[in-house]
DNA sequence: AATCCGGTCAACCGCGCATTG
DNA sequence: TCAATGCGCGGTTGACCGGAT
């Protein structure tokens, strides 16, 4: 079937846009709304087509956007976002409030990738080339790995989630009900708001069922119905406010089959003052900077993943990549994570501004 | 001053998915 | 059930800019 162009293409203007279409643009989304993006163009009488005014909407003109140089902890989540979702740019945008997937597409391609890669990182798998950093070799490293994967699965799930939960909005948006309460209207940015906070929020008043191949979420609640057999690896939300993340025990050698139980403020990060704490009191400029880092998902990431107390894996002294790559072997419970960053750190220095 | 070259980023293109009739 | 439609996503392009030669 071949598909249908989506506008009129004869006689649309393309290129740049001038600062009179812009103007255009913004006052019939002022005024109106989007609404069909298709017939957006020749209500607001503009020589587009509707894609290219959508794009222009939400890489542009829309006045959340957060423009200039991204922070250092923008930075970090972008790496370890990518390295758990890959090249999902909108799924990493929704961690980095007022930023767009554009944005962050061309700063990994035009920065981060290239870093990365100079640093000895491969940017797609986020492993060292030598794979020092990777322990394979090393069981209880492997296992950090193994649980990266399942949570980088639970993420997937919960972007489905927030999908569904999105086009459920549309139909709520019209009759709010008290547990549509922190659902966001479609033509307001995932990233404008708190996107675990409010998916989460979401999820307590509403079943969802996923049907993610490899993870499955449930919710105990009231309104929860006819639950599915988990088939692999599940998370719960219970109404005692716990998120219960079940793996299975033959995914995890020699991991007990139990369940971690997470409370629902490290999942939504509510406890973000204690990393801030931790990141306080080291004097090194970029880790200060530290302070309050990641985001949703990358908190979590952190609190879960990380054994021992991430300030003082980070604060050690970075004297280049070899000696990074040995620390990263011979401590144990160093995990892949720690050990990237590490090598991040090791690329900066007081003298020069942190990045970029 | 002119040209070259690499970096940046706005914008376009094509595809896939969800929805609709 | 299926084709048509709309939207969003990720990859790519090309214009622009600043520094180097």
């Amino acid at each position: 079937m071949g598909r249908s162009p989506c506008c009129e293409k004869i006689g649309l203007k393309k290129g740049p846009w001038t600062p009179e279409e812009d103007q255009k643009l913004l006052a019939f989304i002022e005024e109106h709304g989007h609404g069909s993006w298709r017939a957006l163009p020749a209500k607001a009488g503009l020589q587009r087509c509707g894609k290219s005014c959508r794009l222009r909407w939400t890489n542009y003109l829309r006045p959340d956007i957060k423009r200039g140089k991204f922070s250092l902890q923008e930075e970090q989540t972008i790496i370890q976002l990518h390295a758990l979702l890959g090249n999902r740019w909108s799924a990493i945008a929704t961690h980095l409030p007022n930023r767009t997937d554009n944005e962050i597409k061309n700063y990994w391609n035009t920065h981060l990738k290239k870093r990365l890669a100079k640093m000895g990182i491969d940017p797609v798998t986020h492993k060292s080339l030598s794979g020092t950093l990777t322990g394979t070799t090393n069981n209880k490293s492997a296992k950090a790995a193994a649980s990266l994967s399942h949570m980088a699965q639970w993420e997937s799930a919960r972007l489905e989630a927030e999908a569904r939960l999105a086009r459920e909005s549309k139909i709520r948006t019209a009759t709010p009900t008290p547990t549509a309460l922190h659902a966001q209207p479609t033509n307001v940015p995932a990233s404008a708001a708190s996107p675990c906070l409010d998916v989460l929020h979401g999820w307590q008043g509403a079943k969802i069922d996923l049907e993610s191949p490899t993870s499955t979420l449930t919710f105990t609640g009231s309104n929860s119905g006819m639950l599915p057999t988990p088939r692999t690896n599940r998370l719960e939300v219970s109404e005692s406010n716990s998120v219960m993340w079940h793996q299975r025990s033959d995914e995890l050698e020699g991991e007990e089959n139990d369940w971690q139980i997470f409370s629902k403020h490290q999942v939504l990060e509510l406890d973000s003052k204690e990393r801030e704490d931790d990141f306080i009191g080291c004097e090194e400029p970029w880790f200060s900077g530290m302070a309050g880092v990641g985001s949703g998902f990358t908190s979590m990431l952190f609190d879960v993943s990380n054994e021992h107390d991430a300030s003082e894996c980070w604060g050690e002294s970075n004297n280049g990549h070899t000696e990074h790559s040995n620390q990263a072997s011979d401590e144990e419970d160093k995990n892949y994570w720690n050990g990237v960053l590490d090598m991040v750190n090791s690329e900066l220095t007081p003298q020069s501004p942190p990045l970029v």
